[in-house]
DNA sequence: ACAAAAGTGTTAGAGCTACACCCATGC
DNA sequence: GCATGGGTGTAGCTCTAACACTTTTGT
């Protein structure tokens, strides 16, 4: 290392890194945006999504899951890094480098922190307020890149509980595309993959006749991750 | 702004910012990869990707398009962000967060600049050197990267001269797909999406009779980029 | 008995893959 | 005239999209 290389290093400017998470979830409806007040604002009025900054002693993926963990309490989510953003003002109060993810979380294992720091609230995709800084452009992004993964990837099942109908995925594509799927359609296409395990067990209660349950063959889940189908609806975007 | 939230911007680190581009380009035979000699190693011996540092009043892609004029004084080249890289100790002399992108030129309008502070060289991609860092790792999501947006966009004409011929562009897939094609199959599928322009001059030289030459239909080609067709070789990845 | 959601098959058409021969030209 | 690469058509198959009726059971 000669001492032109420090120099070198030394004459170049430094920023603060965060990690903003674009966490979707799925509530059996409707496909849901998890977002915190933050008080950045001066009236604090603005949510954003959840985000925090980079530790000495972190990987940026590692500092992702641990402001997930702050917030939600859950660990092993499903995780995926989706672009960094480092416009020279785009933190009003000193230069900042975000790095997005995404993440899917099942609602059902959701719980808020007890001692929260942070207020959150799940927002329906049609009805999301403003948002801090490029946070909406953030977002933006995640919803397509949750779409292409979605209809390449069996990635679905990460927002749903273990146990689960074909109706109930059905309504989570539906959801993630926002378009109608036909029900023999996907219902052929998705028992194709053999990826679904049917168990000797109905769903009660939401409809009369009751749906079977199913569960993910973690086995296959993992090997074919790169092998799926497509699930682009009637025409894609 | 409170004076705790100040203080909570002033107790974060710091990190530097780099730039790394995986360049591709086409020779009309391989797809290769611009890659640079760069003196961070005691030896100096290591190749690296192109890679730069971000300036105070630069955005990122700003920064990696400077970095990629400074070496290929080229503009107007096709770059798109890739992922960021921020393991605590991936830059051994001190915490750097790099951003990588991947760049494709025409070959044919690189001209190595005069005044270069950089000793780069083409590497066939069957032939690449042990890389700096994690920059190996890079360019794996990076041909990664360019097969997904060569089957799905009609990304290919970056790399190659304004006008070409069909047989050109069958061997650049080729080359970025690693497998071969049906000629008949390809050339009917490119010509289905009628981004093609044929001219009334054949390209002299290469084969004894000739082959037609066509250009990209600039207007169409804006329009239809999302919307192209799947050009995964016969059985996809 | 009726309402509400679950479950199940068939058909037509589009798109994909595989495959082989003639053409134009330079030497 | 022959060697080299350029250019073109077809047939079978697979995958997709469109479509309607019966089943179960809670009320």
């Amino acid at each position: 290392m000669t001492q032109k290389m420090v120099e070198q290093y030394q004459a170049q400017i430094k920023c603060l890194v965060a990690l903003d998470s674009i966490i979707f979830g799925f509530d059996g409806e409707e496909l849901k945006l998890l977002l915190v007040k933050r008080g950045v604002e001066d009236d604090g009025s603005t949510w954003s999504l959840m985000g925090g900054w980079l530790r000495p002693d972190e990987g940026l993926e590692e500092a992702a899951n641990r402001i997930l963990f702050e917030l939600t309490g859950l660990t092993d989510i499903y995780l995926e890094q989706l672009y960094t953003f480092g416009a020279p003002h785009r933190d009003r109060v000193e230069r900042t480098v975000a790095v997005s993810y995404f993440a899917l979380i099942n609602v059902t294992d959701y719980q808020e922190r007890v001692s929260h720091t942070y207020e959150a609230h799940w927002f329906s995709m049609h009805e999301l307020p403003r948002l801090l800084f490029d946070h909406g452009q953030m977002v933006e992004q995640a919803i397509e890149r949750l779409r292409y993964k979605a209809s390449q990837h069996p990635i679905g099942f990460e927002l749903l509980p273990e146990k689960f109908t074909i109706p109930q995925l059905q309504k989570l594509y539906e959801a993630i595309f926002d378009a109608p799927l036909d029900k023999r359609n996907f219902s052929r296409k998705i028992l194709s993959t053999n990826l679904l395990e049917k168990l000797d067990e109905k769903q009660r209660g939401y409809s009369k006749k009751g749906a079977y349950l199913y569960k993910v063959n973690e086995e296959k889940y993992q090997k074919q991750f790169n092998t799926f189908l497509n699930f682009l609806p009637n025409g894609g975007t």
